[in-house]
DNA sequence: GTCTATACGGAGATAGAC
DNA sequence: GTCTATCTCCGTATAGAC
């Protein structure tokens, strides 16, 4: 049965989740999750195929359930009749990605972190298992901002989508290309409400610019 | 003499460089890099200490001058007394990008991907390599910056930097979180004329947005 | 079906001869 | 400076026990 999957294959996606949050990808070795999880070495590729394949699951378990949480938002706001709203279409994404960095339960802030990272970063694997599932995702935001922005081309619509879920993913991934220089950094880039505050009315003055085209 | 590297040295930069930007970092192997520039495996190991050493080579020997570049515009702007316009001092970080991007000479386009990535990917050793050395242009740009959006309070200027530098960054990278769900990109996100085109309106109405504090 | 022990090739690093 | 030989660790594959 698929859903009683063994206490074995539990233990290594609970195990590998927070070590991959943790050290990375690449810094966490097969024998680091196989010894804290208490199973042999070669259960993981007896499980999940490879290390590769792991990383898919542990990022599904957690990315599935997100993008649902998007989903059911824009149902609701649409719903009510408020889809018009660009700034609530915004939100619809922006709210399940604050109420996942506050679950501790689901790896909290570090999660969504690793989440943006794995989408930023492109993981080879993951960008054909995301093609394959979530272009609805994709699809049902462009109708939500085509309809939110009616006056933009498609040109501007698809520019103006790129930049603005660009620099919210990297804004939930805490990558900071800025602080690397300071000494002290002045933005504390890592505490999500702080990020939410500044970053809603960056995009939302992005995206409300008068049409180029 | 500094000058005169063995041949052995700057061979092994040379090679690694197109490799690095053509496979990747992990992707590319110390055992690739010696073949092909025909020197000895333990070669890279005994001129720069280690593969993370190396990568910092490779990288500091394209990004020094590009940051060079940067100041120096924002020196040219400054003395023609034209440092109160956010868009120029803007340009003045874009502008060097494009260059370079269209250097094919020191990688091209393909190179300033490479240097973004390392940026937002955020490498160990690259960290404090560059908190190092290149705390001046953090400080140059947030003087700039302060100049010429005065009505801004310190908080707000360190989150539209960070987002601004981020959103640039990204945009150089060619990361596309979007395209990795869409059948056919629509946006280009490659073309670093068409990025520019359309990236540096919607940085400058983050920039220049009423101040929220 | 599940799990264990073990082996293999490739990686980065290094000691020591020349 | 250079090169050979060798070390440890990595992901992976498989044969065979339960």
């Amino acid at each position: 049965m698929e859903v009683n999957r063994s206490d074995t294959a539990t233990r290594i996606l609970e195990v590998s989740e927070l070590l991959f949050v943790e050290h990375g990808f690449e810094a966490t070795s097969l024998r680091m999750i196989t010894q804290q999880a208490e199973v042999n070495l070669a259960a993981v590729n007896y499980h999940f195929g490879s290390k590769d394949a792991l990383f898919e699951s542990v990022f599904m378990r957690r990315f599935t359930p997100l993008i649902s949480a998007c989903l059911a938002e824009l149902d609701a706001l649409e719903a009510k009749g408020a889809g018009d709203s660009i700034e609530r279409v915004v939100m619809t994404f922006i709210r399940p990605c604050l109420a996942l960095s506050r679950d501790p339960a689901r790896g909290g802030a570090l999660f969504v972190r690793l989440l943006s990272r794995a989408l930023v970063e492109n993981h080879r694997l993951l960008r054909e298992a995301l093609s394959r599932e979530y272009s609805e995702f994709v699809e049902r935001y462009t109708q939500a901002f085509r309809r939110a922005l009616p006056e933009l081309g498609e040109q501007d619509l698809s520019w103006r989508m790129h930049f603005a879920f660009g620099l919210m993913f990297n804004a939930f991934a805490g990558n900071d290309v800025l602080k690397i220089f300071r000494k002290s950094p002045v933005v504390t880039a890592r505490d999500p409400e702080a990020i939410v505050q500044h970053l809603v009315p960056f995009v939302l003055a992005g995206l409300t610019m008068p049409a180029s085209d």
